[in-house]
DNA sequence: CCATCTAATCGTCAAATTACGATGATTCAG
DNA sequence: CTGAATCATCGTAATTTGACGATTAGATGG
């Protein structure tokens, strides 16, 4: 068992509601569904997603206790994420702390719903 | 110019319409997410199913006609789409007609909105 | 039957993905 | 300053992906 500090809340403040004015249709909007498709294509990742939005404030290497994964797999897979703008890391301290980009949640299932 | 015979209209009849029970998260739900999004995770195949809603109908080589890609990299594009259950395939004739297999595509977006 | 057309499959290659342990960088406690 | 803790990065190996040309399998038309 691994002691840790308490998490701090919410070291990710989210930010501004702001209406996406891009394209959900052409050659761009394809790029970037399937960019973030890319994204959520492992299990892993999906949970790594799911997990963040559950603790809704950000949470650190907590994430490498949950996953069944080594810890730099488990760092790889948060730099996918954080490639493809679906999460954001904040140093806090010796720890970082993960939590979901909202928009780009909000973004996917703009382009996930204009498959119609 | 390529000539090809008219298009049958909708050889593939969307199938009745039927509420998904499963469930939208846990574990099986992660998977399915992730093997959807890896389905969607290439742009090629995020256009194909584009092409196909749009068409409506389903198209067969044509898809060849309209991506830069050689024939058997659009059927491999093809297969994996088939594989995660996101379009049909129907042999009509010497061709075979594809289409938008629906409930796939209400099950991603419930899978996706689920991520709230 | 035979030639043709369509589409799937095979074989191959380069590149990307996924996983891990080891190593580095950074921060904090003492 | 030193050591411990946390996390990123590196190096590596196994697997998968993506692309192509060539070939195979079926169906149609003559």
């Amino acid at each position: 068992m691994i002691q840790r500090a308490p998490a701090v809340t919410s070291c990710c403040p989210p930010p501004r509601d702001q209406a996406d004015l891009r394209p959900v249709e052409g050659d761009e909007a394809e790029v970037e569904l399937a960019s973030l498709a890319k994204a959520l294509s492992h299990p892993a990742r999906v949970r790594i997603v799911r997990i963040l939005l559950r603790k809704d404030a950000c949470v650190c290497g907590d994430l490498v206790d949950e996953l069944p994964l080594a810890q730099s797999t488990v760092s790889q897979h948060l730099k996918v994420l954080k490639g493809a703008g679906l999460i954001r890391g904040e140093v806090d301290g010796p720890r970082v702390c993960y939590c979901i980009e909202p928009h780009a949640l909000r973004r996917l299932r703009a382009l996930v719903g204009a498959l119609s």
